[in-house]
DNA sequence: AACTCATCCAACCGCGGGCAT
DNA sequence: GATGCCCGCGGTTGGATGAGT
């Protein structure tokens, strides 16, 4: 199946979209909606490649995206899909309808997984200290485990196919999490949840009049001298592992999350051209009035465990709000 | 002020699945 | 079944920017 990357033709442009790029994608996609990509850049005269335009629309003009400011809620959401799920970052965005899968792996890599490591390292070197302490649940047999687990999952299961809804949304409070994050996305991403694309083109433009482009060269022509970086290559499941994979098989095994993943990706989330949301799962479309609290309820419980760098289990919400009741 | 280092995040790359032929 | 194309996904990169010295 060797086939040539889409993107090595010559004249292909690479690197930052412009404005004036965006808005002929925009108006493209608002005319003919999202799909098709390959005959994307034939028709609009866009020197990208396919796969290009595709990215920049989901994860940057698709209207629904909300950027930057993750909320306690959502910080908790990743946390325990990750842990439940892996890396799996389209299926955890599933779950957090106005996030990409790109900015919630962005958010998890450069954000969460330290915050996280941090805390284990503190509650490992504690847990040297503490004599006997073998598991977060050290009452607990195996037995017990198994059927809380259980439990546990009928409850999501039941949650998510009864209640995911949208509005949720609306009830999340938007706080400045992420100390560092740019002034462009602190003035830009407090009051608009789904924004329209040409909000978002408008909203490029002001950014853009603001800081007009130095001197963006729109194309990496130039071949960077490859200076090693200090980028942590994380492998899956970095800071939680083994045990996730039985959680999440289990999950999968028991009621076959698979299946309703699928079903999600293909009927409850289809869209017609004229919706906007392209990769993006329309969450509850026709779901019952019954917002996440549920899943939320069950997501925000201590049930998902983690291991500490010692081979210990600990439950992960427990670990973190007892080892850092400001952690969220 | 100038420089270095760390962090963030948009975008790229390659792989694999699904589908049509 | 083999092949080729399209698309989505996860991992990674590198430029921009902020923080520290």
């Amino acid at each position: 199946m060797g086939r040539p990357p889409c993107c090595d033709k010559e004249g292909v442009k690479k690197g930052p979209w412009t404005p004036e790029e965006d808005i002929i994608l925009v108006s493209y996609i608002q005319e003919h909606g999202p799909g098709n990509w390959r005959a994307v850049p034939t028709n609009t005269g866009l020197l990208r490649c396919s796969k290009s335009c595709r990215l920049r629309w989901t994860n940057y003009l698709r209207p629904g995206i909300k950027r930057g400011n993750f909320t306690d809620n959502e910080e908790k959401m990743i946390i325990h899909l990750q842990a439940l799920l892996g890396n799996r970052w389209a299926a955890i965005a599933s779950y957090l309808p106005q996030r990409t899968d790109n900015d919630i792996k962005n958010y998890w890599n450069t954000y969460l997984k330290k915050k996280l490591s941090k805390i284990q390292n503190q509650s490992s070197s504690r847990d040297d200290h503490e004599e006997g302490f073998s598991s977060s649940q050290p009452s607990m047999s195996r037995g017990q485990w198994e059927r809380r687990l259980q439990t546990d999952i009928h409850l999501a299961k039941q949650a998510l196919s009864e209640a995911l809804s949208p509005e949720k949304s609306t009830s999340l409070t938007h706080h400045d999490q992420k100390p560092s994050s740019s002034s462009s996305d602190q003035t830009l991403s407090t009051t608009t949840t789904y924004a329209s694309s040409t909000e978002n083109i408008s909203r490029l433009l002001k950014s853009w009049m603001r800081n007009p482009p130095i001197k963006r060269s729109g194309g990496k022509t130039t071949t960077t001298t490859t200076t090693t970086t200090t980028t942590t290559t994380s492998s899956t499941n970095t800071t939680l592992p083994n045990n996730n994979v039985d959680l999440s098989e289990a999950f999968e095994s028991l009621f076959g999350f698979e299946s309703f993943e699928s079903s999600n990706n293909n009927s409850d989330f289809s869209q017609s051209p004229d919706q906007d949301h392209e990769s993006k799962p329309n969450i509850g479309n026709n779901a019952h009035q019954l917002p996440f609290s549920l899943l939320e309820k069950w997501l925000f419980d201590e049930t998902v465990t983690t291991t500490t760098t010692q081979g210990k289990e600990v439950v992960l919400s427990d670990m973190i709000l007892d080892e850092n009741p400001n952690f969220f």
